[in-house]
RNA sequence: GGGCCCGUGGUGUAGUUGGUUAACAUACCGGCCUGUCAAGCCGGAGAUCGCGGGUUCAAGUCCCGUCGGGCCCGCCA
């Protein structure tokens, strides 16, 4: 080894020890004969004093020393003399005495400060990500993913699971996300697809005895990028058999309150055990299916107190089997007009088609609807919504999906302005009994709001054939400070209900045949019942690194057109390469 | 497919209603300096304002297009 110790690992047991450290040069001090070095390495910084007394070479060497140079340095711990320590440092309490200072790689000028976090152009992090990974933030996020999904593999392992890993080159199926797709070269005009999730090899696993699985999966999907959406991210992804919904649940919460005290010792959490909302629930109370609940303000519904009113607003809305609900924001009755006006901003992308708002002030009730509400209503809204003086009633009125998504959001905003989102809060959550199918219009007919391997609750099979909508679903989403962190579900295990399934999902016998044989032969098979669940790794970190993009917490991430800017990807290939691939490139005009 | 925001020395920013040599901090280079830890002091070099076009006597500033980055809607079983 070139170093015997780690800088940060020096502390005052080490003074008068003789050590050999190599790292970056951090910061460098020149004050002419003397020249200290702040030297970094995985562990943290320790300081190095060069003397050009008593070591004129070692003094020579990092006289030529600049930024990022990579150094080699022997030396003597020395516990630093009162009133020179410094406690912003771990290892402020010494520093050390150089004796031979060698360059073991010189470095150019880097594009950006590496020494501190302070905000660069995301573009040029990207391009030279290897050294937007020196600067403590991404090393941080790091090290917590790599302890994140150690203390996973603990948990797991130490309740009876075992790692498996699928492949990555499997089967294109027609539902879900876009394929991303790789040619086949021994098969001309046939291709491979990159696994969006395990989900059908992990069933088979469990068919095949194994009664518990997991994986750290590589996940892929072909479709547009957000800060919390890569197309390639990482699920823990799990498979149990013999279980029922409770039993997957508890594992997770095991997981996650394991993963919270190994880990996180600054952070609470807000509710033990989870809070349980079903789908219903969530939607009408918070306007969300990843509802945050680190703070109220929850949905209130009027549509009955106002549905007589003779406000056009109000009363259209009703009329058309609309909804019109508000959310009361504390303490917020002195907004200004502007600031009123700039909320609408909030609701408008969801469809709203404006945004009212009512002020409970000192001096009476502020509203652009008051002159044509009358006052019994007004009161009626106040009694209902239990306003306080100073508070603001912000409300939506339209169709019931408008009204949950506008009002679900801005409440987001609101609870964001109020600072009612603590980071240091983890609000774990399931929502529960999500719809099993959804009508799409485009493609009329109904697709699984899940996936099609999921159950529904048994009882609802009578409704398959009367009203499908209204079949609920074996599925649970992971819930935590307004993001999805994870979903699952009990799975059907019989191949007639999967039959069934794919009939609703108007899936012919002969397409269920092709795309699907597989599951529906190895259910015949004495298929166990079992469900899973999938944890999006890269939103999990990145909430417990306070980070709001994934993107922080992923070594090598993506631009939002897919692109990669270190390594120049997509790229064209070779003629040489698609003739082989048996491709032409088709241009669109 | 759509909406919004951003692009000025290496980096981060400023740049009034369009008006002379584009400012500041930091980094960089040189000099001085033995106790700094955001070291300090002195000096220097460095941007034609993402790119293209247009309006104008005059464009970093206004308009159009385009490229790049970000946030969001759609999309994401």
């Amino acid at each position: 080894m070139l170093k015997t110790h780690a800088c940060g690992e020096l502390r005052l047991e080490h003074a008068g020890q003789e050590v050999t450290l190599a790292g970056w040069v951090h910061r460098r001090r020149d004050h002419g004969a003397l020249i200290f070095i702040d030297l970094r390495d995985r562990e943290g910084i320790v300081q190095v004093v060069v003397d050009a007394e008593n070591a004129p070479e070692a003094h020579a060497v990092a006289d030529r020393a600049r930024a990022e140079y990579v150094l080699q340095v022997h030396g003597r711990v020395r516990a630093r003399p009162e009133g020179f320590r410094n406690p912003n440092l771990p290892t402020g309490d010494v520093e050390v005495v150089a004796h031979k200072v060698t360059i073991l790689n010189p470095s150019k000028t880097p594009p950006f400060y590496i020494y501190d976090d302070t905000p660069v152009d995301e573009s040029l992090r990207l391009k030279y990500r290897y050294l937007d990974l020196r600067r403590q933030r991404m090393q941080r996020n790091l090290i917590l993913r790599h302890h994140v999904v150690n203390e996973i593999r603990q948990y797991l392992n130490a309740h009876k699971f075992l790692e498996i890993e699928t492949p990555l080159l499997i089967k294109s199926t027609p539902e879900g996300a876009r394929d991303f797709v790789v040619p086949s070269r021994l098969h001309p005009g046939k291709f491979y697809a990159l696994p969006q999730s395990p989900q059908q090899l992990k069933q088979l696993l469990m068919v095949a005895g194994f009664e518990r699985y997991y994986q750290i999966a590589r996940c892929l999907r072909d479709e547009d990028l957000r800060a919390d959406r890569q197309p390639e991210f990482t699920q823990l992804d799990l498979e149990m058999s013999f279980v029922e919904q409770e039993d997957i649940l508890n594992i997770i919460e095991g997981l996650y309150i394991h993963l919270v005290e190994k880990l996180l010792p600054h952070k609470r959490i807000k509710f033990r055990p989870f809070p349980r909302l079903t789908y219903e629930e969530a939607m009408s109370r918070y306007g969300s299916d990843k509802p945050d609940l680190r703070f109220g303000m929850e949905l209130v519904d009027l549509t009955d107190v106002v549905a007589e009113s003779k406000f056009r607003v109000f009363a259209q809305t009703v009329s058309q089997g609309g909804q019109v609900k508000g959310i009361l924001v504390p303490g917020a009755a002195n907004y200004s007009r502007k600031e009123l006006e700039q909320l609408e901003s909030h609701v408008k992308p969801y469809g709203a088609k404006g945004l009212l708002w009512m002020a409970f002030r000192e001096e009476g009730i502020r509203s652009p609807a008051a002159k044509h509400l009358t006052p019994g209503e007004v009161q009626a809204i106040r009694e209902r919504v239990q306003a306080q003086t100073g508070d603001l009633l912000l409300i939506v009125a339209d169709q019931p999906d408008v009204v949950a998504a506008a009002l679900g959001n801005l409440r987001l905003v609101m609870g964001d302005r109020l600072g009612l989102r603590d980071p240091n809060e983890l609000a774990f959550a399931w929502v529960v009994e999500f719809p099993l199918l959804e009508w799409d219009e485009e493609e009329a007919r109904w697709v699984a709001v899940h996936h099609p391997f999921t159950s529904p609750i048994p009882e609802d099979w009578a409704l398959a054939d009367t009203d499908p909508g209204k079949m609920r679903a074996q599925a649970y989403d992971s819930v935590l400070n307004g993001w999805e962190v994870g979903g699952g579900s009990i799975r059907i295990h019989r191949s007639e209900e999967q039959a069934k399934m794919f009939e609703l999902l108007g899936i012919t016998q002969e397409q269920a045949q092709a795309q699907f044989g597989h599951i529906l032969e190895a259910f015949q098979y004495g298929a166990p019942p079992h469900g899973g669940i999938a944890l999006g790794i890269d939103r999990l970190v990145a909430i417990f690194a306070d980070e709001t993009s994934i993107r922080e917490v992923m070594a090598f991430p993506k631009t939002t057109s897919a692109q990669d800017l270190m390594l120049g990807a997509p790229s064209p290939i070779s003629e040489e390469q698609l003739r082989e691939l048996h491709l032409a490139i088709v241009l669109d005009e």
